[in-house]
DNA sequence: ATCCAAAATGAATAATTATTCATGTATATT
DNA sequence: AATATACATGAATAATTATTCATTTTGGAT
């Protein structure tokens, strides 16, 4: 039985009899003489012409206040402070955190990405609508393993560049053997050019370590004896593979020099280079990013500013 | 695990991530950290506070041109034409214009019901949003048999009244023995009461029958040959089990004198009586009815309207 | 006219949403 | 404090809605 009847006037009836009357579209489909499944499509329709419309008051998913006192308090740029939702899963961060650095973003501009869970977070945040700018997105560390993992700056920039845009890859692990070898790599023509790309960036999105708990230690690059160490040479941060105290000075450390990433040197020429933050133990790594101006802006939770408030 | 996390904020926030990201329920309970079925409630509870509004164009359930046609050409005072909907069936009819009709209604009337099944479907339509006003609502003809059916007059009464207001009931059979027996019934004290009742109607809701199909070729009331019968004596038409021919004037039947309905004669000096049809073989009994002024408005349908006028 | 691709359709099914029910927790009442 | 009551909650389940899939119909192209 074929009728095509999808005229507004018969979308408006099958949605009004749903919507407003609360009948079930077994009923209704009864009611007008199709199966339920054309009132499912019916009503699909009516909210894709506009015949139904469903609004929701506006959510506000910032905390202004938080973001004031920190911006302040750390002498940032920009600050963005997710509200933290629900029990406590900090996935809102990306979430909500997403939409507002993606709405911030111009067409044509690069930005330089780090990995981690966070920013993988913030990138899915940013994809989930549409995001009709073309932007050169930049991997700024080699690559944590050698099996690929979803939370590598390469995954996350191939992700986002999908959507919209193109990709810089570093084809280079984050450490290698040693000196040696990290000086021969940085010579070679491709990691060059990518090396170079890192002096017109436009933005930097980075993850912000400590030793004990960094992108590095799932992969068990960093393990825990090596956490101690660090801390003891005087590390209280880690963003892209690099290792600072509490000035925000690199540390002399065992891995300075065998790392792959973007210098800290190049990270504070960038306009924009942000924090991403989710976890509440990163304090007195964000303070020395925001000192040695590592990061100008940060983009974290109610949790984490609040922990972070506490001991500036 | 309580909580009681009702606030606004906690509503806007389920509300948005529900209907406006359209991620499942199951999906922001875990983001959320509650239960599934908590999201549904709050969803509900956010609906309801109007934190999300679900708004659907008005549908035009009357068709004003059919209207104007049939109140012209058959004179009456009133007229609906419920647009056809669907594929066929003519509930719809009943749905709009039971709403329509309560529309026009005020607190404190008395209405005298007739029975069927298109009563029985407008009556529905009346319930189906609050019907807050109080009506006396008068059975304007005897049970059809012995076991009461939805479509009888009482039955519809009774239904009326429960959602607000009264009933009168007329507590006989519509076709009694012999003439006798009506002219006894009608010196009953209570009988006689219902029947003083009927001169006092503001309004009468009537279906309108024809010989070969009335409310009582169901009940095996009135059987073919019967059918037959009655137009050969002239009838065209029903009116709660009075017959009558194509001037609206009762013919002499077997039935006439044993019928225990409103007569009418008074039907004629109820300020509004509606006839309400959904079938489309009624054209000349209408006709009739009106020409008669046993009715002077009349709730029907597309298909049955666009037949009348075909024959007027 | 005949065949073909595109699209519409409903039955069956998968996915999602709402409700029921048993349990636990706060608040009121003794 | 002890008990009762009302309400909030999540697990299980029922109800509803959306999607898949096989079929049919339509509107061309040949």
């Amino acid at each position: 039985m074929r009728q095509i009847n999808y005229s507004d006037e018969f979308l408006t009836l099958a949605a009004r009899l749903c919507y407003i009357d609360h009948i079930p579209q077994q009923k209704v489909a009864q009611m007008l003489q199709v199966s339920q499944a054309k009132i499912s499509r019916l009503l699909a329709m009516a909210r894709e012409r506009g015949i139904v419309r469903i609004e929701v008051n506006d959510y506000q998913p910032r905390n202004y206040e938080l973001e004031q006192r920190i911006e302040k308090e750390l002498a940032l740029k920009e600050v963005y402070v997710i509200k933290s939702i629900g029990g406590g899963s900090q996935s809102g961060t990306g979430y909500f955190g997403g939409e507002i650095f993606a709405d911030t973003l111009a067409s044509g501009i690069k930005i330089g990405l780090a990995g981690g869970r966070t920013i993988l977070q913030l990138a899915d945040g940013m994809l989930k609508s549409e995001m009709p700018k073309l932007i050169t997105y930049v991997q700024l560390m080699g690559n944590v393993g050698s099996c690929p993992e979803t939370t590598d700056a390469s995954e996350i920039g191939r992700k986002l560049a999908a959507a919209a845009g193109s990709f810089v890859s570093l084809n280079t692990p984050v450490f290698v053997y040693d000196r040696q070898l990290r000086d021969n790599l940085r010579r070679d023509p491709q990691i060059k050019q990518v090396v170079e790309c890192y002096n017109h960036l436009d933005i930097a999105l980075v993850g912000v370590g400590i030793p004990e708990n960094s992108i590095f230690s799932a992969g068990k690059v960093v393990l825990k004896e090596d956490a101690l160490k660090l801390k003891s040479q005087g590390v209280v941060g880690e963003i892209c593979g690099r290792f600072f105290d509490s000035q925000g000075n690199e540390c002399q450390t065992d891995f300075k020099d065998r790392v792959m990433a973007v210098k800290l040197e190049t990270l504070r020429k960038i306009p924009r280079s942000l924090g991403i933050v989710s976890d509440t133990d990163r304090s007195a790594a964000i303070i020395a990013a925001a000192k040695g101006g590592i990061i100008n802006g940060l983009l974290t939770n109610e949790a984490a500013a609040a922990a972070l408030l506490k001991i500036v």
